[in-house]
DNA sequence: CCAATTTTAAAGTAGTTATTTTAAAACAGT
DNA sequence: ACTGTTTTAAAATAACTACTTTAAAATTGG
């Protein structure tokens, strides 16, 4: 999964997989068929395993406090992972590059957090927490928006390993 | 260009450019040496042509109304070019798989683009038209981050053919 | 018009790619 | 211990990669 993670499909050989996970060419085709079956392997354990749980506390606290904890982890952990940037958004930049059911795949789970973000945000609407008269949608288009410029931003800028200065703006833009 | 700017370096052939530009496979490794020559002509010509022209406005009108502007357009411009996100940011994601000079000159255009930014957003505090008490600078890296943000959304969301919906919320930040 | 130079098309090279085949090795159940 | 199955290593394949060479065609300058 790393070397699709640093350095994207097509940069990514069969024989580097081999190489990385120690596993046999033959049997490996046999279970996951072909590369495209092993990437797409690789994004489901991502979202299992690795991402996946980050957006568990947007789970456990559909609220403010949920939004707020949640990028702040984001914010602050996105320099911080073992490779840069995130397996699934360094593949949106180069969509046309992998097969169609694997983008599908991306998307589908940039859906589901967009969905999280916005069910979050109008419960903090219930309580009284945001601005009222802005739309929930919108609102988690935003944040989903900012998580991109993380993604992005936490891969190229070496020399900041940490962008939480940004934590304020956001939250800031969601009260008023 | 498209090629490259579309799917990737990896992902786009020698023979994908000569397809695409016409021109003779010989002359071509005469003029340019090799694939990352011509790689790095095409960021050469991206910047002098098609994006550099989008941050004129920043030289034109170092202050909060150049500011302003140029996210208007980067906000609901970033869907509507021929292909989609920015040939260079696009590769921000994928830095392992280009060569250092390549990925380098990537980066210098960032710097450069924060470093106009920051000087805008310096004016406009002596101008009283942003917040005084927050660093330049890091404002400055905050809309570099939107802008990142902006690509990569721009890219995936298909739905969404424009963004200026967080224009508001950009620039309220910057205000306090 | 002719010689010199440049451009072009096309074939060729050497390496890598994803994928398959072959056949030996390991393992399983009885 | 033997049989059937699975796993393994290794070689083979066919397509593609970046890149080079060859030699014909076009273009130039005097």
């Amino acid at each position: 999964m790393g070397a699709f993670w640093q350095n994207g499909y097509v940069a990514t050989s069969v024989s580097d997989v081999v190489r990385e996970t120690g596993l046999n060419t033959a049997s490996m085709y046999k279970e996951f068929g072909d590369k495209d079956g092993l990437f797409r392997e690789a994004l489901g354990y991502y979202r299992g395993h690795v991402i996946g749980p980050r957006y568990q506390i947007l789970r456990d606290n559909p609220n403010l406090a949920g939004v707020e904890t949640f990028l702040k982890n984001v914010l602050t952990g996105a320099a911080k992972t073992e490779y840069k940037g995130c397996l699934m958004m360094n593949h949106l930049a180069q969509k046309h590059a992998i097969s169609p059911e694997a983008a599908e795949q991306v998307e589908a789970f940039c859906a589901e957090i967009e969905s999280l973000v916005e069910t979050a945000l109008r419960n903090a609407q219930s309580d009284g927490d945001i601005a009222p008269d802005k739309d929930a949608k919108e609102l988690a288009s935003f944040i989903v928006f900012c998580v991109h410029g993380a993604v992005l931003y936490g891969r190229h800028d070496s020399k900041k390993d940490e962008i939480s200065v940004f934590y304020d703006m956001i939250i800031g833009a969601l009260k008023h």
